[in-house]
DNA sequence: AAAATAGTTGACTAATTAGTCTAGACGGGT
DNA sequence: ACCCGTCTAGACTAATTAGTCAACTATTTT
C-alpha cells in the first residue's frame, strides 16, 4: 500500500474549525480546501461531498473527545464531581478558543446540527448518534449519583436528556451573546436541574 | 403619498417562513423574493440587504408574539401557571408548524441567531435585544412567585436567564431530533429548575 | 525496474448567489 | 387631468458555489 497521505485528517480538522467558527453555510468547500492546503481533487477523492466530509468532521472531532469525556466521567471519580470537572473542562475550552478567534463558539454539533437539521439527512444523523453518546455519560453519572443517594433520580435517562438540553442551551445562548458568562455558573445550575442535596462540593 | 403597498410584510413573512424551516443561509434572496410573489427590484426597494431583511423579520415576528406574550405571562395568572401556559402553547404552535411542514422547528431566534452570530452583527444584535424582551416575561414572573413564596429565587433575573437557556435547549434538541417528545414534559423541568415546591399544578 | 496502488493537480462546468440599475407603472392629492 | 412620490419590473453583473474529470506524481510491493 504505497503512499500514506494525512490530507483526510487535514481535511477534517479544517472543516471542523472553519464550520464551528462561522457555520456549515459559509464554509465552501473552496476555504476548507485553503486551509487543508489541498486542491478540490484532493477533497473530492476523499469524501464524496460536503455533507459526507462534515458528517466525517463530526465524528472525528467526537473521537478525539471521547478520550477527554471517559477520562472526566470515570467511575473511580465521585458522580457529581463527574460533572463539575466537565463543565469546567469546556468552559476552560471555549475560554481557550475565544482567545484565538474573538469569540465563544457554543457546541459545533449544536450549532451545526440545528442549522442543516431540516436539510441534511446525512449530517442530522450523525449529530443525533454522537448526541445520544454523550448523554451515557450524563445517563450513567446520574444512576450513579442515585444509588448513592445523592439525588433522587428514578429515571436517569429522562434526567440526562433534561441536563443535556439546559447545558446545550446555556452554551448556544454564549454563543449568541458572545459571553462565557452564563457558563461560569453552570455547576451550581446542573445540581439544581439534578435535584442535588447541598452537600458534595459548595455551601448554599 | 400614493400606493401604499404590502411587500414589506409579505417579505418578512415569506423571511422569516423560509429561515425557520430551513436556515438563514439556504434561504436566498430569490426564494424569499418568489414566495413572496415580489421582484428583486421591491426587495431592495425595502432592504439594504438580506441581513436588514432579517433583522426586521424578526422584529416583525416578534411584534405579533408580543401580543400572546402579554396575554400568557399576564399579572393576573398565578406566576408558576404563566409558565405552564406559555410552554403548552410554544408546543401547540411547533406541533401545528409539524403538520404543515413535517419538521419541529424549534425556535427561530436561537437557529438563525446561533448560525450568523460569528458573522452578522445586525442579526445578532437583533436576536439579543428579542431574548432580552423575552427573558423579562420569566423573570418577573420569578419575581412574582418568590414574592409569593411559591419557589425560593432571591435572584429573579439569574433564574429567568438560566431557565430561559434550559427551555431554548430543549427547542434546539426537539429540532435536531425532530421529536416533540422533549417539549412534552417541559413544565415539569421548569418547575425543577425553578425550585417549586410541589404544590401549584400537579404531583410528584 | 516494473507495475499497481494511493494520492494530487487544477482547469472546467453549470448553477446559484447577493446586489445594481434604469425604465416605467400605479394611484392619490391638487 | 396631471403630477409626483411610492412602488415594481426584470435584465444584468460579477463573484462564488459544489462538484467533475482526465492527466499526473509519488511510493511500495513484487
Amino acid at each position: 500500500m504505497p503512499r500514506v497521505s494525512d490530507m483526510k485528517k487535514r481535511l477534517t480538522d479544517a472543516a471542523l474549525d472553519l464550520m464551528w467558527e462561522n457555520s456549515y453555510g459559509t464554509t465552501s468547500v473552496d476555504a476548507i480546501c485553503e486551509r487543508a492546503g489541498a486542491k478540490k481533487g484532493s477533497f473530492y477523492y476523499f469524501f464524496k461531498s460536503k455533507s459526507e466530509l462534515t458528517a466525517a468532521a463530526l465524528e472525528a472531532e467526537w473521537n478525539k473527545n471521547k478520550v477527554n469525556m471517559d477520562a472526566l466521567f470515570s467511575p473511580t471519580i465521585p458522580p457529581l464531581e463527574r460533572f463539575d470537572r466537565y463543565f469546567d473542562h469546556v468552559h476552560d475550552r471555549l475560554a481557550e478558543l475565544q482567545r484565538e478567534c474573538g469569540s465563544i463558539l457554543g457546541c459545533p454539533l449544536l450549532s451545526i446540527g440545528s442549522e442543516v437539521s431540516t436539510q441534511d439527512k446525512v449530517v442530522r444523523d450523525t449529530v443525533d448518534r454522537i448526541f445520544d453518546r454523550k448523554i451515557k455519560y450524563f445517563e450513567s453519572a446520574i444512576r450513579d449519583a442515585h444509588a448513592q443517594g445523592l439525588i433522587e433520580a428514578p429515571d436517569p435517562q429522562a434526567k440526562a436528556k433534561t441536563l443535556f438540553a439546559c447545558y446545550h442551551g446555556t452554551l448556544a445562548q454564549a454563543r449568541i451573546q458572545n459571553d462565557l458568562e452564563l457558563l461560569r455558573n453552570f455547576k451550581e445550575i446542573a445540581m439544581d436541574v439534578l435535584g442535588a442535596k447541598p452537600a458534595a462540593t459548595a455551601s448554599s
